[in-house]
DNA sequence: CGATACGCATAGGTAAAGCCTATCGAGATC
DNA sequence: GATCTCGATAGGCTTTACCTATGCGTATCG
């Protein structure tokens, strides 16, 4: 049985006539024939009753009918359904984030990918990058924007730099300013307000007072970004954060650079090496790596 | 796209193994190859994410794979559906037949037949033979057993004669037996119960009666075949049916035979010029055929 | 009533498609 | 680093789907 056999009785069915059908479908009227008589010879049974001029279709025509054109259209679905994918007019990336790289980076570029591809669904999932790791492996995400290094580095996951971030110090527009620029050990005494557990930024940032030699204080510990930089503008500390989600942080925060050689970190793509991302998630990739040479704030790697 | 094709996609979907795939479809892995390429080229997209050892649907396969399943289990369906009817394991007839017919004649055949094919459903409509023609040009009916000549004779209606039946006379055991054989002219003086308009056997009976020039006289008439015998059982008079009707009537019921030339009726199979009788109807025919030739009280045309 | 037109089936030739065996090449394994 | 596994590629052959030309039965028309 082929597609075309099922479309040329289809043809024949509706016309009930072999030379008009044979034109609806493009074909001479002895390869239609011939076709429906191969398809017949299969079937053993006849599908139509030729009677002159009155071509009807047998109780085994009647049986098919209703078969072959469900066949034809979800052939045809089929084909929609793969071509939509592939041209990513529709899809989903599940794209996994740090909270700092989800205000920070994304916004802007998920905007762009919007534009470009609006019927791409985007589910985001924003964890510290031990989880998105996790995730990434048993194939809950298409994608990861993680901190290198990775704190699980495994030869399962492939990474891509995405760029280098510089670290600042925020503290309110309020208070006195710090003497600038600050120096990792100037933060010995001052008071930090520090992420909850789980941040990458809040490692990155102790074990930057530990390599100088201290160990920092917090006023304030454990909330989300957004949190923590209100308890900034509050006056209750200083905090340290991506250049990025400084930079739109509003006005009556203060942003201080760090004194050389600084601190900052390093983002990458992540995605499984073992099965090739989704259609949709390699564009998103593409887009992310574009979108690196307009950044403001970081470096390209 | 083509079935095979589907085939193969679904069969490396489900091995996750291009070799093992084409063992499971019987063919060679670079045909198989070549075919699920064939299919991604033409489609426009990557259905597998060939990574070694480790075969993937991508997004677009999984997308196709619901689908392809769903195309061939309709494929089968509609194989074995067109077959079930092809070998009769399937399907329906609708028989029309004359009420002294579906008495007489039709239950032995119709046992013959559903032993045969028990998978045949069979529909059948009791009617004089003028409805019954009707009925066949409506499409409403596949098959009649009518009484020759037709009342309305037509060239879109084939008719195959059957047999042809001999009318004999009927009374009820307790009564006089009545002189034998009995000629027609002996029934001018006879009551005789009769069938209600519509019957064949009416037409048939009053038109022997007038060319002896006489008008018959009932003492009952109007009943269904039944109830005209239950009349003649209960001394209402005599009656003229068919012989193979009569040879079922039971033993309170005296069957008489008339008198050379006597009277005897064609049955014929009819259906349409136009279109071919589906193949159980065909089969039903061929069936009515072969049985005449055990049939008693008939003669083979 | 013969000629014509219509419409499906058949015949024969051609080009493409599908399948095969043999071989390549890349990654995994010992 | 030799071997093995497994999918991709190459080249040749067979099948098949298509085409044009023609046949044949039936309805239509002068």
């Amino acid at each position: 049985m082929q597609f075309q056999q099922l479309l040329y009785f289809v043809a024949v069915a509706e016309t009930r006539h072999f030379t008009r059908a044979a034109e609806r479908v493009h074909v001479s009227q002895p390869s239609l024939s011939q076709q429906i008589k191969a398809l017949e010879q299969e079937l053993g049974a006849e599908l139509f009753s030729r009677a002159r001029g009155n071509i009807t279709l047998t109780d085994a025509g009647e049986a098919l009918l209703p078969l072959a054109r469900r066949i034809l259209a979800d052939t045809e679905t089929a084909r929609l359904e793969v071509q939509e994918l592939a041209q990513l007019r529709r899809g989903r990336v599940r794209l996994g984030a740090t909270p700092s790289l989800c205000t920070g980076l994304l916004p802007d570029v998920l905007r762009v990918f919007h534009d470009l591809h609006p019927g791409i669904e985007l589910l985001i999932e924003e964890s510290g990058s031990h989880d998105l790791v996790r995730e990434l492996a048993r194939g809950a995400l298409d994608l990861a924007l993680v901190v290198l290094p990775l704190p699980t580095p495994s030869p399962a996951l492939t990474t891509v730099e995405l760029l280098r971030e510089d670290l600042v110090v925020v503290s309110a527009a309020s208070e006195p300013a710090p003497r600038r620029p600050v120096r990792i050990t100037d933060l010995r005494d001052q008071p930090l307000v520090m992420f909850r557990h789980g941040y990458d930024l809040r490692e990155l940032t102790v074990a930057a007072c530990r390599a100088e030699g201290f160990e920092p204080s917090f006023t304030v510990e454990g909330g989300e970004l957004d949190a923590v930089l209100g308890f900034v503008r509050a006056g209750l500390g200083l905090a340290v954060v991506p250049a990025m989600v400084a930079a739109r942080a509003g006005r009556d925060l203060r942003v201080t650079a760090l004194a050389r050689p600084g601190l900052r970190r390093t983002i990458a793509l992540a995605h499984r090496s073992d099965v090739a991302p989704p259609r949709a998630a390699r564009e998103l990739q593409r887009v992310l790596l574009a979108s690196r040479k307009v950044r403001p704030g970081g470096t390209s790697v």
